[in-house]
RNA sequence: UCCCCAGUAGCUCAGUUGGCAGAGCGAGUGGCUGUUAACCACUAAGUCCGCGGUUCAAGUCCGUGCUGGGGAGCCA
């Protein structure tokens, strides 16, 4: 008989005269005569409830069956007599794969994030990060759905890069060099090395994506991407899933417009098809969560310039540890205040000063401000950080000059603006921290399956 | 990398002024019940994170290392 699975069960309008499920045991009570098996496939957040009779042939066995263990049951959907679900099943027969000895990890109460995370491997068989992972899952195909309406090319750029692109934060070496060669020769022999030279771990696909921009018009790459800084927060992993758009034909207010957009889009989506795994985030992790997602949906997100922000944030007379300074870097704290304090839902910050944002990023008139743009959260920070390319090639060459940068290392991205350039634009955004934004999930460590962080690479 | 906090039973934690190692939950056994984080009784369960020191005596005080958490920097 065919395996059903417990969310589509649950959601038939009527009993069913015979079912198969297969799943593992969540909770287990004993009667005299009977068990009630509380049965989760995964399939859902909700259990299914299983009525195991003493006549059952191997009864013995099946009272056996703690909790974590794996059954295959076969039996009758009916209306349940008792209160607090709908249906259940009355096994007969049931099928047991694995008896889970008593030494399993998890059991039927709350464990904290922090024990959890020692037990990766099986902290998906928990509800919550269950749930999580369902939500996790559910974005990342909204996030292509939500491209393929639009007419965008997927792009899958490459892992493994020969250049030190931006310049942002330390990077993953990646060779084939024999240690031993190195340690006798006293120093890493980049041309004897696979590619004849330095190669690293991508930090950000958008360099390749420009020219894919400038080709297929718009495009978005959506994969894995590493940073080997040493940081240590809720906040930072050293591998990461990450989404980057890129649009030609398009400034810094499309751009803006794109991003609030799909935050939306995804955000609707997750509350129209995840409805009772958010539910969970909204009543076990963090109450002011609907009020959020509300927000997100229906405010017009606020966008003002970086001059702006430290205007307001001098005005408000409210102590920062760090100093407020135009021409700093606003620091977490000054972050937070505009987004969840000052203005009370996400905000754009644009037009950066130019000493503190990378080279591609494109000169505004005043000379002085790049058309960068950030979108600051409550809660999280920097979700979004993008900006209109510079796409004039005497002001490109100008501005790597200024920074010190070999233009030789970026000859295939200049020729793009030697030949049929034209505005162009994109952002990245954190996928993870996304997921923690529309969950409540304040460690980034708990939305992604197995993380990486400086020291641990466990599982 | 820096600052702060923590590490005691499988889990969550208490442990007084330095004086015999504790609770709840979980597990095991038995009982009871159409149960719902079931209930009742009993039982087992410890390198008090490691190393060194002070002391008649250290879970407790001191030093040091490791691990975890929170915050910061860096960023997505």
């Amino acid at each position: 008989m065919k395996r059903a699975k417990i969310d589509a069960l649950l959601a038939s309008d009527m009993p069913l005269d015979q079912v198969c499920i297969k799943g593992w045991v969540r909770t287990k009570r004993d009667s005299k005569t009977f068990s009630f098996l509380e049965i989760n496939d995964g399939s859902c957040l909700a259990n299914i409830q299983v009525i195991a009779n003493e006549d059952l042939e191997n009864y013995d066995d099946v009272v056996k069956a703690t909790t974590g263990s794996s059954l295959s049951i076969r039996g009758k959907m009916i209306e349940s007599p008792g209160k607090g679900q709908k249906y259940e099943i009355q096994a007969s027969h049931i099928k047991i794969y694995n008896v889970a000895p008593d030494n399993y990890p998890l059991q039927k109460k709350r464990h904290s994030d922090e024990f959890l995370r020692t037990i990766a491997h099986l902290r998906p068989r928990t509800n919550k990060f269950g749930a999580a992972f369902r939500i996790r899952s559910e974005i990342a195909w909204a996030i292509h759905q939500f491209y393929h309406e639009k007419g965008f090319r997927y792009l899958n750029t490459p892992l493994i890069t020969g250049s030190d692109c931006e310049g942002a934060g330390e990077m993953f070496r990646v060779t084939a060099l024999d240690p031993a060669l190195v340690q006798k020769l006293g120093k890493m022999d980049f041309e004897q090395d696979f590619f004849g030279q330095e190669a690293n771990l991508t930090v950000s696909g958008q360099l390749s994506a420009e020219m894919f921009a400038l080709a297929l018009g718009d495009v978005y790459t959506f994969g894995p991407t590493f940073r080997a800084e040493n940081s240590n927060t809720s906040r930072h992993v050293a591998e990461f899933w990450m989404l980057e758009p890129e649009m030609a034909f398009c400034d810094l207010e499309d751009n803006m417009d794109h991003g609030e957009e799909l935050v939306k889009y995804l955000v609707n989506h997750v509350r129209n098809n995840c409805e009772q795994d958010l539910n969970l985030f909204s009543k076990f992790v963090d109450k002011s969560l609907p009020g959020l997602l509300d927000t997100l949906v229906n405010t017009t997100f606020e966008r003002v310039t970086y001059s702006k922000a430290i205007e307001i944030l001098k005005a408000s007379k409210k102590h920062f540890e760090y100093e407020v300074s135009y021409g700093l870097d606003l620091q977490s704290e000054h972050e937070r205040f505009l987004a969840e304090e000052y203005f009370k839902k996400p905000v754009f910050l644009t037009d950066y000063p130019k000493t503190i944002k990378p080279f591609y990023m494109r000169m505004n008139d005043d000379n002085e401000t790049v058309a960068a743009v950030d979108l600051l959260v409550p809660r999280i920070g920097e979700l979004i950080g993008g900006s209109q390319r510079e796409e004039r090639l005497e002001v490109l060459e100008g501005r790597m000059d200024e920074m010190d940068l070999p233009k030789e290392d970026y000859w295939w991205y200049l020729e793009s603006r030697r030949y049929g350039s034209v505005p162009h634009a994109g952002f990245g955004m954190g996928f993870e921290r996304f997921i923690m934004l529309v969950t409540g999930i304040t460690n980034i460590r708990d939305v992604i399956p197995f993380p990486r962080t400086p020291g641990s690479i466990e599982f």
